[in-house]
DNA sequence: CTGTTAGCGCTTTCAT
DNA sequence: ATGAAAGCGCTAACAG
């Protein structure tokens, strides 16, 4: 562990100037010092020790991704594929930006702060906050902020944050008007729990325009929420499976795995798709892929939200830029595969 | 952004005291002081420094968890399943453990060692390394080492480090005596690219003893290497399910993941499991749930390792325990499910 | 262009 | 039981 001071010795100057070679001041050294000093930093494999930078307030380097997830969901949220994946490309640009990336999965808005605080972090993402929480945030950190799919109420719109999300609205309306584009009209929707909130909420909104512009009615009953427990879940899928459901013609889910699981639950129970049911996804991630028929699902780049997230919060960060909102809603894209067909004819 | 320093002024003491009461000395402060000091710490909200704790070499408090990446796949490595999953539950338990997580991904054992250096990062958990990469690893890192799913050298039994992992070999025995059990004399074997090493390899090897046990020949062109990318491996299957593979019964491949593509592939082209193949997987992940069939599969206990891992390695960063070496092997679960059954009479 | 110095917040002797 | 002071490594302000 050889320190600023060390180097100084070695070379017979002052720890300033060596100071300023390590950040490339070239403007400061001359060219002969710099070059010894360079080559001083090399030799002895000088690594510089963030504490020191920490506690001089002189930046941390560390982005903190906040998995700010619902509690009452039980099961740890990381195992949720689309986190999953995107974490990985958080990661990925964070280092690609000269960043450290710190993990932190909280309920808690407060516990989150405490972190940053106590590391000085110079930028948050935010992952799965609901709008409450987010308003916390907003209010209560003044650090640079990044939402990823976090629908933040519109009397926010003067403050200082970014969003980065997706056009669920569109994608809702977009899978739904091509469901209807091949003659269904009776058709469920179904989600995540009863809350519709974020992005499930907007999602089904655009489903219900897509319908209501079309003239077909949509009622509570034709609204089914999925519990988040497999077991639960499945019960619940087979026994409406052989009951309310065979109205309908087409199943519109939030998500990729909700519809595939679904799809797989009504296998065992001799439903085939696109047979008995048209169905629907959303994400277009390797569940729609790994299954047969292949999903109709709703695209989305995870990778450019990611990279968007951060390359925006490094931004942020480095330019001092207060009080400019952004919120990038990027587009979705209907993807046609096999798990949708024309209604069949012997249903009503 | 209250100090030390402003409580102690606050409550009239020395920070010294103060510093006591955070660390919950009770034996260096009169009770009443010491409750003095804690309503006043709460009061403020105070918040410790972690920059001043690095910087006094006091304990980072940070895990880091490297992904120390086999950098022929382009592929952005937090993508795989498997360490989706495994990061998800390590992060979980490294923070009930009181520490925090720094997530890094690099191919270079050196990177990762500045990292290390520069935070004063107290532990580190390696995943996916490659035999050579840990023997660096150990060689040049003094701090507390957990790897997981690294087979290390024999060479190095004496060294100081954890190992969590599966007891591949017996996993990949079992997977297929149960083959054979059921009457499979011609059988192949799928992996990840071909040159088989760590946890691929002990498979294979659990694969071979089976077969010899059983008087079962095994020649190289049973084995098949998989491309990492989706279209050449999809191709090759495709391929090769027209040619070669007519002459086998049953498909072993060393992943869930690995399996249930392919048997998409083959679903794509009229090829029907377990009718035409017996095909099983490994690991028992979501994938081979979400498929049907289902895969028999080996299951194993992604949590626990995570939670092995982090447990051992907290305990020799505070027992400063040097020179145990710890190498836990778990164990395997065979789950048998649709995607094997008795080879057809029809075939040779 | 180069060097000196103060100070970031905390812990840890060492006195008292 | 309490406190004073040194020191961790670095940067920035200031002086030369």
């Amino acid at each position: 562990m050889v320190t600023i001071k060390e180097i100084a010795k070695l070379v017979n100057l002052s720890p300033t100037t060596v100071s300023n070679v390590i950040h490339g001041h070239k403007g400061k050294v001359s060219a002969e010092n710099y070059k010894k000093i360079s080559s001083a930093l090399k030799d002895t494999n000088y690594i510089s020790n963030m504490g020191a930078r920490l506690l001089g307030h002189h930046g941390s380097k560390i982005i903190a991704v906040i998995l700010n997830f619902d509690r009452r969901a039980e099961v740890n949220i990381v195992s949720d594929p689309f986190y999953d994946q995107i974490i990985g490309f958080l990661e990925e640009e964070i280092r690609k930006q000269g960043y450290f990336m710190m993990l932190y999965t909280s309920g808690s808005v407060t516990e989150s702060l405490r972190l940053a605080t106590a590391w000085d972090i110079e930028g948050l993402i935010i992952l799965g906050s609901l709008p409450d929480d987010a308003k916390k945030f907003i209010q209560q950190q003044q650090r640079p902020l990044a939402f990823i799919d976090t629908y933040v109420d519109e009397s926010y719109m003067n403050d200082d944050f970014i969003n980065v999300g997706l056009q669920d609205f569109q994608g809702g309306y977009d899978i739904t008007k091509y469901l209807i584009s091949l003659g269904h009209r009776k058709i469920a929707f179904f989600a995540d729990g009863d809350h519709l909130i974020g992005v499930d909420e907007k999602r089904f909104l655009g489903f219900k325009q897509a319908l209501s512009e079309t003239g077909i009615s949509f009622q509570r009953k034709d609204f089914f929420a999925l519990d988040y427990r497999a077991d639960k879940r499945h019960a619940f899928l087979r026994e409406i499976s052989r009951n309310q459901l065979k109205q309908y013609t087409a199943l519109v889910f939030t998500s990729d795995f909700l519809a595939v699981d679904a799809i797989n639950v009504f296998y065992d129970n001799g439903i085939k798709v696109p047979r008995d049911f048209s169905i629907t996804g959303f994400d277009h991630n390797i569940f729609s892929e790994q299954i047969r028929p292949k999903l109709t699902t709703i695209g989305q780049n995870v990778n450019q939200k990611a990279v968007l997230a951060v390359d925006y919060l490094v931004e942020r960060i480095q330019s001092k830029h207060v009080g400019r909102k952004i919120n990038i809603l990027l587009n979705t894209e209907l993807i046609v595969q096999g798990s949708t067909a024309k209604p069949s004819e012997v249903l009503p």
